[in-house]
This record gives C-alpha cells, sequence and structure tokens, in this order.
DNA sequence: TAGGGCATCCAAAGCGCTTTGGCTATGATT
DNA sequence: AATCATAGCCAAAGCGCTTTGGATGCCCTA
C-alpha cells in the first residue's frame, strides 16, 4: 500500500493524505480521522526512502564501531550502548544503521555515510587521543556526538562522558583511606581516552598522597579476562606486591579474581579490588552487596542521552554543541578492604 | 555531488553516467574510464535512497534484536554475530538496520520494516520454541534467516545453526568417560530453542550411561555471572554433589568457577566444568591451554555465514531455503579431569 | 546505393513521497 | 451586493536515481 493507493482509496489527493498522516492544519478534523483510520486499516506507512528523498533527511543514524584489524575485537559495551541509544531514535522515528570497520578504513566509511546521504549524523565510538575521526567529521559537515572525549581535539564538538578522571581518582583515594600504599592499575589500552584519563585520575590521587608513580604496577591493554588475571599474576609474584588493583573493566576484574584466588589469597583482605562497572545487562556486578567495589555507570543511559544531543543537533544545526559529563557512583561491595598489615 | 552535476560537468547524459558506473555493455571503454575517473574525483557515490527508490531495493538488512522487557538483557554474542555479518554486507554493498526491541513489540517492527520497505531482508536473533516471528515473517513476505532454530515451525525457512544437540551430547559422554555420574547442567532460559537443545544433548547421553535425569542437577536462566555463581554454589551444597558441571556459556561458567574456589575446591580435580563456548573477541578461553574445556563455534563466523544466505535469498528467491548446521569442536582445556575418587 | 546491424549515446518516465502554488466554496465584512 | 478572508482541497513539480524506448552515426553487406 502506497500513498497513492491509500488516497485513491479514500477519494482524496495525495497532498490531502499527506498532509492528514502528517499534522498539517489544512486539513479538516473529520478528513483527518478519515485518512488516520484507513492508514491503520491498511497498515500503511509511507516509505522512509521517499520520504528521505523528498525530505532531504534520511531519517537515520550511522554507528561507526571501529575495530582494530590486529585485535578484531569488539568492545562489549557496545550492545548496550546501542540499546540504549536504540530506544531514543525509535521513540523518534530515526533508523539505526550500523557499520563495522577496521581502523584504516574509517575515513572511507564517513566519506561514504556522507556522500550517499544514507545518515542524517554519526555517534562516535571509542575516541582515542587526538582521535582524526573528529576533524574529518567537521570538514565533512556531518552533524556527530562522541561517546567519551577525544584530548587534543580543540575545536568544540558534541560529547558525553563520564568523568573517568575522577572516577579513578576517588577510587584510588578510597584504596589510600583504607591504608594501601601499593596500589595497582590494570588499564584499557591507552591510546583510548577513557584510558588515559582514568590514568591521570589515579595518578592525581598517588601523588596526593606523596606515593610515586611505579610502572611496576600499571597495565595497560585490551580489557579482557586473561588480561586481568595475567596482569595480576605477574604483579603478585613481584617482590613488593600490590595490596590493591584498579581494574578498568568488569571483565579483566573477573581476571584479576582469578589470578588472586590461585595464589591462595582473599579477595577483600589479601588483596582490595575496585573496577570500573558499566553496568551491562549480562554482566550485573553482584546482589544485595555487589562483589566488586565499583565506580558504576550505566553505558546505556549513556546511549539514551548522547542519541538525544545527536537529534537535537540535527533538529537544531548551529547551535552551541552540546557536552554532558556524567559522574561515575563509587559503590562500595564485597572486594575492597583495609590494606593487609605488614609482617 | 549527485549524478546530475556529475554529467553535466562531462558533458553526458545521466543515463550514460549512471550506466558507465553499474557496468552495463553500451558505453565506450574510454567512457567509461572518463566517467569512473570523474566519480573519484569528485567522490561521488549514489544516494541509496534515491537508487533504493528507483530499484525497488531497499539494500540494506535489518536485525531484530529481541530484549525481554523484564530483564532488559542484550545477548552478549550479539556483538561478534553482528561484526561478522556485517563484513558480509559491507562486501556486498549492504547496509546493516538495527532495531532493539521488547518482545511485545515485534510484530509491529516487521510490519513496520516491510510496509515502510526500509529492508530487503532479515535476520531473526534469539528464536524460541514455536517462535512466533517465524509464520509472520513468512505471512508478510520478508525475506529472512534465522541464527539458531525454532523447534515446532514446520514451514522450511533458511537457518544456521550449531548443532548444540551433539555439542552438549558429546561433552556429557567426554565426562562420563572421565568418571563422573553425577553431571550437573547450567543452561540459558529453556524457552530458548539453544538451550532445549542443549538439554535434549545432556539427556540423550545422561539416558545412554543409564543414569536418571534428577532436576536438581539442572538450573536454567540468563546467562550471567551471577546465575552461574548461584547455581554453582546452591548444587555444591547439596548432599550427593555434582562433580561436573555444563555451562551454557562462558559468563556463566565464570561464575561456577568462583563458586567451586569459594568451597576451597579446586577446578579440574574436585569438580569439572565445560562450557560451550561461543570465542567471543572480548571472553578469550586462555592461551596455549584453553582455561574451560569447552564446546567451540565462534559466533563470528555464523555471522558471516548466515549473512550470506540472506543474501543468496534476496538475490535468488524463490528457491529452496538453505541450512547450515555447524559442529562445535570439542576442546580440551585445563578445567576437567578424572572424576575424584569417592572417600 | 540502399539497407541492415552495431555501437553509443540520450530524453523522458517512473519509483513514493513532500511541498509549492493554486483553486473553490463559504461565511464575514463593508 | 460586492469584496475579502479563510478553510479545505488539489495538480504538479521535484528529490536523485534507474530504465525503457528510442535516436544517431558508422561500417558492412548485397
Amino acid at each position: 500500500m502506497n500513498l497513492k493507493e491509500l488516497s485513491q482509496n479514500l477519494g482524496l489527493s495525495q497532498t490531502t493524505v499527506s498532509r492528514a498522516l502528517n499534522g498539517y492544519p489544512e486539513v479538516s478534523a473529520a478528513t483527518r480521522a478519515r485518512v488516520e483510520e484507513a492508514a491503520k486499516a491498511f497498515n500503511y506507512r509511507p516509505s522512509t526512502r521517499a520520504k528521505g528523498l523528498a525530505t532531504g533527511k534520511a531519517l537515520a543514524i550511522g554507528h561507526v564501531i571501529p575495530m582494530s584489524t590486529k585485535h578484531e575485537m569488539v568492545n562489549p559495551i557496545f550492545g548496550d550502548f546501542i540499546a540504549g541509544a536504540g530506544e531514543t531514535y525509535a521513540r523518534h522515528g530515526y533508523e539505526m544503521i550500523l557499520s563495522i570497520v577496521a581502523d584504516e578504513d574509517e575515513h572511507q566509511i564517513y566519506r561514504g555515510l556522507k556522500s550517499r546521504r544514507a545518515v542524517d549524523g554519526v555517534i562516535v565510538h571509542g575516541p582515542r587521543m587526538n582521535d582524526p575521526r573528529i576533524p574529518l567529521l567537521q570538514e565533512l559537515g556531518l552533524p556527530f556526538a562522541v561517546h567519551g572525549r577525544a584530548t587534543g581535539c580543540e575545536t568544540p564538538y558534541a560529547w558525553l562522558d563520564v568523568n573517568n578522571r575522577s572516577a579513578f581518582e576517588r577510587a584510588t583515594r578510597f584504596l589510600f583511606d583504607l591504608g594501601h600504599r601499593r596500589i595497582a592499575l590494570i588499564n584499557g589500552l591507552e591510546v583510548m581516552d577513557f584510558a588515559h584519563r582514568r590514568r591521570a585520575g589515579y595518578e592525581d590521587a598517588l601523588r596526593a598522597h606523596n606515593v610515586a608513580v611505579d610502572p611496576a604496577l600499571m597495565r595497560s591493554g585490551e580489557m579482557t579476562e586473561v588480561f586481568g588475571y595475567q596482569s595480576t599474576r605477574d604483579m603478585l609474584q613481584e617482590t613488593n606486591a600490590p595490596t590493591a588493583i584498579l581494574a578498568s573493566s568488569l571483565i579483566s576484574a573477573l581476571g584479576a579474581r582469578r589470578a588472586v584466588e590461585e595464589q591462595g589469597l582473599t579477595i577483600g583482605r589479601d588483596v582490595s579490588i575496585i573496577t570500573h562497572d558499566d553496568a551491562l545487562s549480562y554482566l550485573q556486578n553482584g546482589g544485595d552487596v555487589p562483589i566488586f567495589t565499583a565506580t558504576r555507570s550505566s553505558v546505556r543511559e549513556a546511549g539514551r542521552q548522547l542519541a538525544h544531543i545527536l537529534l537535537d543537533i540535527i533538529a537544531n544545526p548551529g547551535g552551541t554543541p552540546k557536552a554532558i559529563l556524567l559522574e561515575a557512583e563509587l559503590m562500595v561491595g564485597g572486594s575492597t578492604g583495609p590494606a593487609p598489615r605488614k609482617d
């Protein structure tokens, strides 16, 4: 069923039917009701493509998910983020178009989305430091919003980020308050902006307590279980091992836990762990008392809000780009406790 | 830059330029070369919308991800599956459109995709038993392919599935061979077809060894870490506790491991664990020797292949729907060993 | 020399929608 | 009674592409 058929069916012109359906005023209430009823009865929906062609809008948002060619790793937070963003799009009649793409093809993808007029805007995932995508998108004039920030990109752009720095600063301070002095950081890849900021927060806290930054206590890598395990195991075997560990993701924290327990040590007594928790639906951090003490911030909520920001930009171009900085909650769970006494 | 401008620029008609770009024969080699060069120089790409309108194809595939409203859980395998499918689409000039949708809205979504002519076909994720989506899609005449199968749906349809039944049958048998008799199953939600089949495989093996199916040894729920932990903890506390556990996902296996170690037991000695491993990029099962003995099958590869099946259907409608049954590998890792001797 | 066959190219219609620029009554205004 | 808004509707153009159904030369054959 298309507009033409529907309007013939009603004995009206396409113009009138279109206007009735899109809420224009120059249609009588009676006619509008009749049209709406018929549309429902015939399950009529305007073709997105035709509508897009006629209006010049794509009614779609692109999500370009970077995948480093080497590791072929898809960020696990992505599912939940997308779920949040999708909610917002659905409410506003937008579609979500996904491209998963190797780093070196990204430029081509963005240019393609632009020149094919496939989307009205894009969400930038996983920003790195000095991320080249941001100037590229600005040059292309394709509206965008960034999940995270890109240190080094000067011109203003729209973003939503967790305050990673303050979250990790607070978490580290919390460990100091419990008497820990040897605190390790198992971080994500530090080309990623969020990892960079977390490290900065961690170092801030160390400096505030006059503790030297010790490279032996810092690891950086892709946040897998195995990475958390190996890093922890290695550090625990060294002399002057850490009594507390900051992990950048729940998944690597699970690995850290495995290494700790494998050494016959007890979490929360011999070794404390704090992790960042993105509140992923399939990786919930415990029941009444969370398993891990964690800095928590829902990535799904982030998706919802960032989608709103982008739709705003598209609806009112030319405004100052909006930015949201979410504060993570520090949730005390069972994985932290006072530093063990020196024997 | 659009076709009109490009063709004016070249002093050719739109027809000729279009034909040159789309590989039609009635264009001289010289002209074609000239056109292609200009298209590259101006970074011209035909508008997907206009092309879609003109050809009647959407050049897009829909992925409708169900999300049970209650649990709001996004299946974690979804990211890797999508990455695989996306590769295939990119190679064939298709876009991927994503809708994440609560169970009760699914019907509306499919009808919408159809009547808005937004996609040429859809991938059905997470089929349940007697899944109503399959007859619905058949009725709508929207091409589709299913990731998994739906027991109870009689009319033929295209699908790709892991042989869950034989995988779990073999895994269970493997445990019997090691001397285990009390084998527990920590399964996914058994409305899900895959979970149903895994259970059937497990029960097959029990029967083949004349061991009664014991409901006390079977759990079914959403495959989170916490679910794996709680199920294992509870079962280990009972008299006549299991000496081996079959887990339906690596994530719940991690929870099972936690429970086992919390009891002061050793994995692979006191309690053996076998899990299904979807080979997710961020959850790799160990290094040289896998941590967990596992039935393994790459969900990313599944995405690649299923996308192909669907594109085939779209290109050649009316053929017999293709189906692929992948066999999982049984990879021996460090989490299994002979059953402990009775004291 | 006329006709046929090819190789190249083009004008225009059409895909399904929105939107511009009318047109026609009807009732209010002077 | 003549004029004028206004409400309510419509025809047709246009969005950027593909595709149908010719045109136009040019070379070859008879």
